[in-house]
Formats: structure tokens, C-alpha cells, sequence
DNA sequence: TTATAATATCGTATATTTACGATAAGCGAT
DNA sequence: ATCGCTTATCGTAAATATACGATATTATAA
């Protein structure tokens, strides 16, 4: 992308943009999962479901806590990630208001 | 990417994160309430209403058409682009899915 | 038939994404 | 203090995405 012309588009619809990249690989979508069924889970437990390698799964969950779809906190050596259930709901009712704007919805 | 690992992936998943890959730039997101508002439009008319160039909209257009997510019909030199209301009602059941798995949501 | 109009595609430049191995940084245990 | 374990970050390579102008294509109008 050589020039930012993003600056003139509707400000939720970038925000939803943003929420949609994160979404938009399935590792990423794969992690969401793992942690909604474990609760917690340590960087380790995650990159041994997820067919990458510890570098690339880290930076997926950077991805993911950049939009803050999860929290990470550190304890002792390790990192205890967990969903953002806060920011979960909020990205359900964005999209679910997004789809509702459709006639056909 | 340099290599596809993607194969190990649910395959629902990775439709899931295709579409959201479509869903994941403004500029996309606003075509589809245009077309959403307007029921029909060609490309022009979208052009006119997105601050991007010609081939940069028909870039997106194409994107959104490679998902399914919108139809364009020929008629003449111009095109006629509509949703696919059948495509977005699959998705938007896609994502409410998704987030009913959540525990949270 | 030629010109005009609309739009997709091509060519290209730049930015970002994805992936990996290697390294660094932090903590706990010895 | 050092060693080992965990994880984030760095460096790098390849693939994609984004944007634009220019061109090709197609259909209508003159």
C-alpha cells in the first residue's frame, strides 16, 4: 500500500476493517478457538496445536492482541493469554450491526 | 507467505478467514453499503463515491466478487454490481456462529 | 466505420503479511 | 553467577496487497 488515503473513509468502517484483518488468517481464528476452549493457555501449549513455528505463532497472537481480541500476562518465564471477552462481545456486535444494515439480513 | 501451511487448517476456518480477508479493508466495507443503499451500481457510481482511483476500485470490486460476496452482471460496456444477498446472509451466519462459540458471547 | 464511453486488466512501485531460524531477554532453579 | 526454559523480537526472504497510470477491450453512438 503505497499511500494512506484511509484517512477519508468512515472511521467505524475502519475499525471494523481492522477487526476483520486480524480475523483473516486461520491460525489466528484457530487461537481464538484454543483459548476459548482452555481458558488460559501459555504461548508453549498454543504453538503445539498449531502446525507453525514458535516465532510465527507468537506474532499471530501479537496480531491478535493488537486489536485486543486477547490480553497476554506474563508470568515468571511464560505468557498467559486469554480471550478479551470484553472486546469478543464488542467485535460480535459489530459485525452482527454491520450485517443488519443489509437488506437481505 | 512464503509457504502454504495453511493446508493443516479447518477448512471452515479458512473460508471464514477468506472472507474476512475481503472484509478486512474500508474501502470494501463501504462498497457493500453503497451497494447495500443503492441495490444496483456500476462501477462508475461507485468510483464516484470511493476516494480511490478507477482501477484501484475495480481492484477491490474484484476482490469482493472472488468471495461472492457482491454479483456483476455486463450489461453493455458497463457493468451492474449488486450483493449477493444470499452469499452475505451465509456470511453474516458465518460470524454469528463463530462468536456463539465464544463462551462470552 | 469510427469515435466515445465504461471498465477490466497490465505494468509497476511500495507496503504489508507471512514464515522461518537465530538471537535476546526474562525468570527460576541450581 | 550460571544454566535452562520460555517467549518475544530481529533479520530475512518470499508472497500478497494496495495504489496508480496506461492500455486493452467491448459496446454503443455518431
Amino acid at each position: 500500500m503505497p499511500l494512506a488515503k484511509t484517512d477519508t473513509f468512515n472511521n467505524s468502517d475502519k475499525q471494523l476493517a481492522d477487526i476483520a484483518k486480524a480475523l483473516s488468517h486461520p491460525a489466528r481464528i484457530n487461537i481464538l478457538r484454543i483459548l476459548n476452549e482452555q481458558n488460559y493457555c501459555i504461548t508453549g501449549e498454543i504453538v503445539d496445536l498449531i502446525p507453525l513455528s514458535q516465532s510465527t505463532v507468537s506474532q499471530h497472537l501479537k496480531e491478535l492482541k493488537r486489536v485486543n481480541l486477547i490480553k497476554g500476562e506474563i508470568e515468571g518465564p511464560r505468557t498467559n493469554y486469554c480471550l478479551n471477552e470484553a472486546v469478543v462481545e464488542k467485535t460480535k456486535s459489530a459485525f452482527t450491526k454491520l450485517f443488519s444494515t443489509f437488506k437481505c439480513c
